[in-house]
DNA sequence: CAAAACCATCAATAAAATTGATGAAAACCT
DNA sequence: AGGTTTTCATCAATTTTATTGATGGTTTTG
């Protein structure tokens, strides 16, 4: 019957974002009618609607936007108080949550994941996995605290980002045992049209990068015959060891396979130079520039930075 | 015991700048206990203390500080966003949209609009200017608070919709100062196809209303020789008041002309019974049967009907 | 050293939120 | 059309939560 509460706001904004009282209720493990009753609490307090109920349809009143807008800012701010206190409490509990895309989460940020949970044991980290577009949008509205990504920064996200290198690999040219340039000490520029190849989608760091530094060998990369366009470096690596083709890949995701020999990193060779040509990728650290960071984020940071 | 409440902040808000539990208690009408009981609740669900107890003062710590500024932020942001949802009831500001067809929009609504512009100076009132359709399909879905029409009601949004009376106007029929009509006291309705006429559109509220006055009248209005047919009352206005032609408008259109002599409306006569037609028609309000109408609406419509 | 001030604790009570059951109205489906 | 389903509102009963009044222990004050 009185006022606005926390609850009460909480309640009201999944109501908000269903539009529906059932599955509001189901996602915030409440009865309906508590719903309603929250609902009601509010309308009945400032005296107006915040809701049309139209038939069994339920869409916002002016003031349920108004309220919307206003609740979301307030809750926003309440978890974050709460995860600053936690904080405080000697980070011995606490959440990280973090976005990676493909390569650095499943190659490189794992150890230092590791590294830091044995430092702070008590912090659960929470780790996505999604493409660098994802990333990028999800650390600008706060669904990370940091983003981590191999490609560019998508550009219509920018402005709210800070971006920093954290470290890097590099693309190597890899073949199976039954192509014929496992053998070769090495490949010159001008004979990389001369096998098929096993190519990732055309949005991937990974691609990108690659036909990014064809340009800069003088290599047009559209007299590189493809034999296949696969979406994940996993896949590429396994048809590189059938034969397929040669591909141009993370060292990180074929570190293994080069020990045991069941592929072959090809030097590339500049004729006119005689210099081993290099495919080196930067990966970015990206964050907030105006939110608040936590001190766990804080430190995490740190810890990428100190490799 | 569980977080986070409202009341919980207020009282550790009291306290935090008290600097005393039972002080604070009273300043909010609490006991000393009750306070305390907050108190512990904050401190307990983030296991830390707000407050040093040093003897028997008390004093903020770390967090404590942390949490006041929060705090401040926080229920500041909540007495703002209470005072806008109250404000939006009681009508010191908020929007109400509406949809008029043109003929009211143009010559009827403006003196209401202002003078309820007058009463409640902090409402932002928007005023759709459409034909009989849009009104009555943009009221239906809600793009407006009240449609108004001087015409019929669409009947595929009629069970959606509720109507009533407002007002009205009256068709004239008006000649310029060049007509031969514009000397006689009077026409008989035997005479009405004598003179070129210039019409609305037939999809026009006027022109439908006019048809049906002609049949009543026992006029067929296909004998009427039509001089043009023009989208706007407007350009009726300027037509006739050149002499091209006699035309049915609405007396609201033509008041300063009529008045100025520009234009004469000239009375038609039943020569049977000798007794002067009158093209009467309402203005008819709707609003959506189930939706919720604000009470800026409800005022706004209140003066309509009590003109 | 006694008195007063002050916060913590506790059992009892008052207030609230929540539930499960039920009803009424609208939408959906033949 | 007519029967079925979906969906929100309502209500009494229950559980949970907040508050109270009384009390005890500790510290400061005079």
């Amino acid at each position: 019957m009185s006022g606005i509460t926390l609850d009460r706001l909480q309640i009201f904004l999944a109501v908000a974002e269903y539009l529906h009282f059932t599955r509001a209720a189901e996602s915030l493990y409440l009865t309906q009618p508590a719903v309603s009753a929250a609902i009601q609490s509010l309308e009945d307090s400032y005296g107006l609607r915040l809701f049309h109920r139209i038939g069994r349809r339920v869409e916002l009143t002016d003031a349920g936007r108004l309220l919307q807008a206003e609740a979301r800012d307030i809750l926003d701010r309440v978890a974050l108080t709460e995860r600053g206190l936690r904080e405080l409490n000697e980070m011995q509990r606490g959440e990280l949550h973090l976005g990676s895309s493909l390569t650095i989460g499943n190659y490189w940020l794992p150890r230092k994941i590791g590294e830091f949970k044995r430092r702070h044991p008590g912090i659960v980290v929470n780790c996505t996995l999604a493409n660098t577009e994802e990333i990028c949008t999800g650390t600008a509205t706060g669904a990370f605290d940091l983003g981590l990504i191999e490609g560019e920064v998508l550009p219509s996200t920018q402005r709210h980002l800070e971006k920093a290198i954290v470290g890097g690999d590099r693309l190597v040219i890899v073949v199976g045992p039954s192509h014929p340039w496992f053998e070769l000490p090495f490949v010159e520029t001008h004979q990389l049209a001369e096998t098929a190849w096993l190519m990732r989608e055309p949005g991937s760091g990974t691609q990108q990068r690659f036909e990014e530094a064809l340009l800069s060998w003088q290599v047009d990369p559209s007299i590189l015959p493809i034999a296949l366009v696969l979406t994940t470096g996993e896949m590429v690596k396994v048809l590189v060891e059938e034969g397929v083709g040669a591909a141009a890949i993370s060292e990180l995701i074929v570190e293994k396979e080069l020990q045991l020999r069941t592929m072959r990193a090809v030097p590339i060779i500049d004729p006119e130079q005689s210099s081993v040509l290099e495919i080196r990728r930067p990966f970015l650290k990206l964050r907030h520039r105006q939110r608040f960071q936590t001190k766990i984020s804080r430190v995490f940071e740190q810890l990428l930075v100190s490799y």
